[in-house]
DNA sequence: ACTTGACTTAAAGTTTACTTTAACTTATAT
DNA sequence: ATATAAGTTAAAGTAAACTTTAAGTCAAGT
């Protein structure tokens, strides 16, 4: 099977112009061309797996590049490939964290205006959100939480 | 209590320059002045949660900014806030879903890297990852599974 | 033959989110 | 008194990740 850059850029919810990018900035080895024209077969789809994920996580196109460039050297960096990947499976883990914290501000800030909202002002709800000089996020009162779905 | 901009900056993990370009972009609306100085107050800290949540899902200034310029409006802008927030909602959940398939593919490649190191090679792994042209995450083989932590 | 649409490159342009600089003020410690 | 440290502004600079432009190639359909 072989694809178009276009119907590449298509799976990967991108333009072909992105997706030439990456190949320039060498995230996408080895690309077969006829006519000039970019052919991405089987093979091709490991890295766009890969490139798929590390965009996901915001890893700097840089920090891919490397990571092909080690996978491109052979065996002799299986080492260093397994620490980078251990590394960044920390960070999408802490990541995670860090999104249900939020997550749950949301959802407080969600109850916060259905209440204000059935109220027809948030004023009842002064003393309900956290006037503590810390960063934690706002949690939904316990006397109010079966109310909330 | 009352904190400086340099207490403020630590606390989000970020620098002064930060804090006042936030602020000049209208993200930390009236925070008092002394001398020319910034003044956090408890008050502040309601903004400082909103905004520490918000860049943590990587939503742009300019539409933190809206939701505080809604906010600022009173109460006729509960309805949309409202929705601001419940769409926000929906992209941080949105997110995570992403972001565990991600640790999937991040948690087959520790597997796939363990694996080849202690063979010395990653040839044997040649028919493990998947050739499917697809940007579906790799997972590891049922058969090798519980050699996995 | 010729238009259309998809592809190509190199290079310049854009956007976002800061960061840095320069010139200055103010409070605290010696 | 004076040095040091922390604060201030406006404006310019930077880095990353694309995006756009211009000028062209190539294959297919009418």
């Amino acid at each position: 099977m072989s694809y178009s850059i276009k119907q590449v850029a298509d799976m990967m919810g991108v333009t072909t112009a992105t997706i030439r990018y990456y190949d320039s900035e060498g995230l996408l080895p080895n690309v077969k061309r006829v006519n000039c024209r970019r052919i991405f077969e089987d093979e091709d789809f490991k890295w766009l797996r890969v490139l798929n994920c590390m965009k996901k996580i915001n890893m700097p196109i840089k920090k891919i590049k490397e990571y092909v460039e080690l996978a491109q050297k052979g065996d002799s960096t299986l080492q260093e490939r397994y620490n980078l990947i251990l590394e960044q499976k920390k960070a999408i883990q802490k990541e995670i964290e860090n999104l249900n914290m939020c997550l749950n501000e949301f959802k407080f800030k969600e109850w916060y205006y259905k209440t204000a909202i059935e109220a027809g002002t948030e004023k009842i709800l002064s003393n309900v959100s956290s006037n503590s000089p810390t960063l934690e996020v706002d949690k939904i009162p316990k006397d109010y939480k079966k109310g909330g779905k």
